[in-house]
DNA sequence: GTGCAATTCAAACGGCCGTTTGAACCGGAA
DNA sequence: TTCCGGTTCAAACGGCCGTTTGAATTGCAC
């Protein structure tokens, strides 16, 4: 693979880093990634093999971008204090509602997913073993009694996912009338001591018999 | 209006009702509906103006008959411990996981707008002065503290109601591999179990200053 | 410079979408 | 029976979608 090739590959992934995260794989078109990226049509079936390899790619980037960010490694987080771990991974999902760099572009479209699994997605994460979901399951367990089945820690990180998630697909809803939230540095970490506060209160009242 | 004329707008309302619930607006085309109402293509247009004319009656009926629900009807749930109007109010989000009723049709629509809304739901909310997040709301009200803010009260129902809707939304994905979770009755039950145990035991805690 | 493979390009393809058209059909009033 | 407004119908329209085509261009080995 040349030079020129791999500028093209790269021009066009940026592009659909960028689309993909502000409206969600169904609502991006081909052609709104090719007009962003300056490239040619014909390019993302080039280069791969169609739009559903090429948000194949986009995954894989997103996921390992995500998995090696210094801010939420697992490990690191492991070695605070639960609250603190709680804390800081909430955080770390509302973190588009604030910056538009590219982690906050790799959550919110893992956002889009959590509303809407595309057929990509699903085979993504039934190839990777490790999924998505697992930081947030080993945060929750730690609030868990120890009796709690597995499935409930599971359901548990749904939940919290999902509440983070649902602010930042519809950050712009929010912003506007009925609601009118004022969506600036002081209100997403008071958001997110709420989502925080709301878990370390109530997730060790689960009761671990069933779900 | 005519007899025969009200018999092919009630079957389009039903098939719609169906689809849009099945598989939100988006994803829902005017050929889908009337191949299930068995009426013409054009009668959609015909009688309600095009697909979001459709769409826009369809989610007045289906508020009116949430609203006028007899299982969380505002008034009733005022008059029960708050902890028992919270259970119910968390098992009736989840009921499209087990019933196929009008009802659970109703419900599920509004979790696919809880996704993504779509313009013609943006508008509806506009219009009613009455949010859908209303019986939310309230609810949530009676676990906040005195001094908790408005807003607070909002993020936690929104929050609360996300919870639900994840689950209602992704119900086959959930009973699929990575997850595998058997969705019956007794599951729905202590799943409900789960999000109203965390509610209780954390919206207490919250810090009601700001947000 | 020549040859060849990799890459880019404009144009078109087939398919689904929501909507429109204009004729056909229907039932009840005159 | 004739007429006419309300309703149904098959067909087509224009537009966007993801993808394919085949020729033109590029960049490097020889």
């Amino acid at each position: 693979m040349t030079r020129p090739a791999e500028h093209t590959r790269n021009l066009i992934i940026k592009a659909a880093v960028s689309l993909f995260a502000e409206k969600g794989f169904e609502r991006t078109s081909v052609r709104d990634i090719v007009a962003k990226a300056r490239v040619n049509q014909a390019a993302i079936n080039y280069h791969f093999k169609g739009k559903d390899g090429l948000y194949s790619e986009v995954l894989k980037i997103a996921f390992e971008g995500l998995t090696e960010s210094s801010e939420v490694h697992a490990e690191e987080l492991k070695s605070l204090p639960r609250e603190e771990a709680l804390r800081r991974f909430v955080r770390h999902q509302l973190r588009p509602l604030l910056f538009r760099d590219e982690t906050s572009r790799y959550i919110h479209m893992f956002a889009w997913e959590s509303a809407h699994p595309s057929k990509v997605f699903r085979k993504f994460v039934a190839t990777n073993t490790t999924s998505y979901l697992s930081a947030a399951v080993d945060i929750v367990r730690r609030f868990l009694p120890p009796g709690a089945h597995e499935r409930a820690a599971l359901c548990a990180a749904i939940g919290l996912m999902g509440q983070c998630s649902v602010f930042v697909r519809n950050r712009d809803l929010f912003t506007q009338d009925p609601f009118r939230m004022p969506i600036d540095e002081r209100f997403v970490d008071e958001l997110a001591d709420l989502i925080t506060r709301v878990a370390i209160g109530g997730l060790p009242h689960i009761n671990g018999a069933g779900v």
